[in-house]
DNA sequence: GATCGATGTCGCCGCTCGGCGACATTCGAC
DNA sequence: GTCGAATGTCGCCGAGCGGCGACATCGATC
């Protein structure tokens, strides 16, 4: 994924497999950096995040952060803009509501997408974690963009669908998200939550069908 | 929060030298590290907890964390084991569930009692924001005492009371005690959750009544 | 070829951290 | 009284942190 950290240093000898020197390439480097800051997140959290690591991650210097993103505040405005694209890459165009006949069948879908997009990207599962942990500038700049995006998500994939009269919506929705967010989350920091175990495939089951049932309890 | 028998420590700030003489008590002291510890945590947070803050609070030297408690890691064992009062503190003894007819009663009851015990205990919230930030062998440690003490709890109040048929409680209930949780999360970080604002009491109160509804809906 | 801005690199600063060795003070047992 | 252990204190170490000034190198332009 990222470029190797360029053998250029002459320990022993002139590098003459090297016909061209490493380019001074600026939106390369811009581009190493974001990807090391988002691998970074994803892979050791938000605790071990700062400038020298990313700085050592993408291989770089560290005054190139300071430079290119003003600090690691710009860096995290970049990461916040790139989710822009979560939802790009999460709208099935196919399945876009024709055959969703109810708010519950919506709601239902929606729910299991949303665990299973959960599941399979470490870094937002890290934003998650990050939002619900500190209260700083960064923090507050990047769950903004994560906020955005998901309720652009949202909204696109509910077409023109609207929840049954006597249920607030908003509210219960929020509950099924954040439902659905630390289920993940426990799983994903110890492998259960609550009692009940999420390892296994059939754990996971076990989930999804409490909660369909718990959708399809309050949407019918 | 705590009760504290020194009446020498001026609200939240170093304790300067006092004209009154310091007795040698290691029990005081022992006293006085696991209440800045655990005072520390619920008002900071796990980002800043080390040595070095506890014993600063404590206003005694870090040292004696080493002697008392083995380290972080015994101190965080401390923390864990006095958790277990936790369970102590939030049975109501009278409302026993003999009113309590249906399993749904029973849930709804819970749900709303849990969502008002975290929000009303900021180091809990700090120890749940934790155990999906982190695995390290401290949060593992603390995270086992809580969970035995919120299982303590659920069994406690349950008394005989068993779920409907068809309904597998222990994935429903880790789905209900993971909303709920991260509803706390969420508002104590951001004050909303999905779109949802979680400041005044009406928000609250929504959110109560859709978690109402999503326990009536999954349990009758 | 000389110049100058853009790009990349190096090393220092002051700070906090966890950990620990060494010392100071007090108290109880004898 | 004496002495040893319990209790409390002080300061150092190596490391990592964020931040920044100064320098090195390259490419385009004149």
């Amino acid at each position: 994924m990222l470029n190797d950290p360029m053998p250029l240093t002459p320990i022993a000898s002139a590098p003459q497999a090297e016909p061209e020197k490493r380019v001074r390439d600026r939106g390369a480097t811009e581009k190493a950096i974001l990807n090391a800051a988002k691998a970074l997140l994803a892979e050791e959290g938000f605790q071990n995040f700062g400038i020298n690591a990313v700085a050592r991650k993408a291989g770089c210097d560290k005054q190139l952060i300071y430079r290119y993103y003003g600090g690691l505040n710009g860096l995290v405005d970049a990461i916040g803009a790139d989710l822009g694209t979560w939802v790009k890459d999460r709208i099935p165009e196919d399945t876009g509501g024709m055959f969703l006949l109810t708010y519950g069948d919506l709601m239902e879908r929606l729910s299991l997408l949303f665990l299973q997009a959960l599941r399979d990207d470490p870094l937002m599962r890290r934003i998650v974690a990050w939002e619900v942990s500190e209260n700083t500038e960064q923090v507050r700049r990047l769950s903004e963009a994560r906020s955005k995006a998901l309720a652009t998500w949202l909204e696109r994939m509910r077409g023109s669908l609207t929840p049954p009269k006597g249920v607030d919506a908003v509210a219960v929705n929020a509950i099924l998200i954040a439902a659905i967010q630390h289920i993940v989350l426990s799983a994903s920091a110890g492998g259960q939550c609550a009692g009940l175990a999420l390892k296994a495939s059939k754990d996971w089951e076990k989930a999804e069908q409490a909660l369909k049932r718990i959708v399809r309890g309050v949407y019918g």
